[in-house]
DNA sequence: CATAATGAGTGGTTGAACCAGTTGTCAAGG
DNA sequence: CCTTGACAACTGGTTCAACCACTCATTATG
């Protein structure tokens, strides 16, 4: 009952973040939004933690996750060092960055540069998938696609958009591969992401549940072909309109 | 000069790791062999730090990186409980994984199912460094086929092994993607890592350099399916070679 | 002039105390 | 008997103050 009460202060803590969250979370920002360029050295522990409020411990816990976000370096003596995120990320580092990256020019050319690799991606899941599924996999692929018709049924982009995580992740899961997941795994999430909170991405045009049906009646009679071909039609309409949609103007934030 | 002084204890500590690294390392082996299963919870933070001999602060940021790697929730009055990496986790678990976890048939079938997504990868990078490269690219590409050319005059495969992660580098470069650069940077890094640790695993016999060269000259051309052609007969054959080696038997410790 | 000592600044580590959620226990009240 | 609520015993979250260890620029010294 005394969830809703809200922490005053410079930085609003968001509900249930911890200061330590907070910490990492407003440096983040800050070095993606290139208030700290690369090379440049972060001011001491004990003053950063006398700005944000901290002590120096839980300001040490936010350096320790920016550290493995490949964010900056530290050296004992010598103190934390931005690095240059653009080379040395991550996927993972792919939410963050459309959220705070000030260049929507930049932003955008990201989110075009995405929309290939991700179906690559997508397309290696297919061949392996076809080769590795297992009735329970075909199962969840299946409700998967169910779930797809109902949300689309509705009309309502949001509801595509969340229906489209659950059969990647099937799909992600038929494939039986390891390194295949890990590699999808911080682009999906980030796909999802970025989703949930601009669900107007989601095309409504090329049939989400269509394009999950003939993949999945492919993948069933071992016709990989027919899946990706599936795949690609959905896509090459899809991400054209992102294409298009991004071109020209910017974003808008959540 | 004092650096090689040694520090006994129950866990020799590297040169220069720090306490945090040392008991982040630890963990992170236990987990990936597998001492603590998914789903369990890992002792309270105040066992921990007297089973390590560190403090709880220090025990704490080497959480933090193990939260950071996937490998386990944090909830505040729960406790820290394991995840399943195996489905949450992403590439930088490849190299942890290749050298702590039990299975070495599970070991040989992630590295296996590493060369397909490697090889699609690195053809993405070839159609985009076509089309983006600009001279100082081809300057930095020149100058790693001369590196390369440089190891494998000397014969030694460990040489060569180290030639590579520049021309990947610089093929990242030449592609000017984000997306890619970060979702090539911890599958060459850990590739990188493991043919350190590992050299005999870099193939001889189809010269690495021929392919380089090839590859350059074709991307030189605007010529990419020549550039992919070289790239393919390289990989085939290694790839072949590796999978012939890895099918039979384990694989080694450094 | 080369070299060694110094000191200031940095991150690394410690231990104790306290705050804050979560959960099971158990007694009071229905 | 069951529900309810206070409580106690966990858990992680945070703070503080002090000290250790490394780096580097300065300065004294040979």
């Amino acid at each position: 009952m005394a969830a809703t009460r809200r922490r005053r202060g410079k930085t609003a803590r968001a509900r249930g973040q911890s200061a330590r969250d907070a910490v990492y979370e407003a440096l983040l920002e800050a070095i993606v939004a290139g208030e700290y360029g690369p090379g440049e050295r972060l001011p001491g522990e004990r003053e950063l933690s006398a700005k944000w409020k901290a002590s120096r411990n839980t300001l040490r816990e936010a350096i320790r996750r920016l550290e493995h976000s490949h964010l900056v370096s530290t050296r004992h003596g010598q103190g934390v060092t931005v690095l240059d995120f653009r080379r040395t990320g991550t996927l993972e580092l792919l939410g963050p960055f459309l959220q705070y990256a000030r260049d929507d020019r930049e932003k955008a050319l990201v989110l075009l540069d995405l929309l290939e690799p991700r179906l690559h991606i997508i397309e290696q899941l297919l061949a392996l998938a076809a080769k590795r599924a297992t009735p329970a996999d075909f199962e969840a692929l299946e409700a998967a696609v169910a779930r797809g018709e109902a949300a689309e049924a509705t009309g309502d982009p949001a509801a595509v958009a969340a229906a489209q995580d659950p059969w990647l992740q099937a799909l992600v899961d038929a494939a039986h591969s390891l390194p295949l997941r890990w590699a999808a795994n911080p682009l999906l999430h980030a796909v999802d992401d970025l989703l949930r909170r601009l669900p107007y991405l989601m095309p409504m045009t090329p049939s989400f549940s269509e394009y999950t049906r003939g993949v999945l009646d492919g993948l069933k009679r071992g016709d990989v072909d027919a899946a990706v071909r599936a795949l690609r039609h959905f896509h090459v309409t899809a991400d054209e309109a992102l294409r298009a949609a991004l071109a020209p103007d910017g974003d808008r934030r959540g």
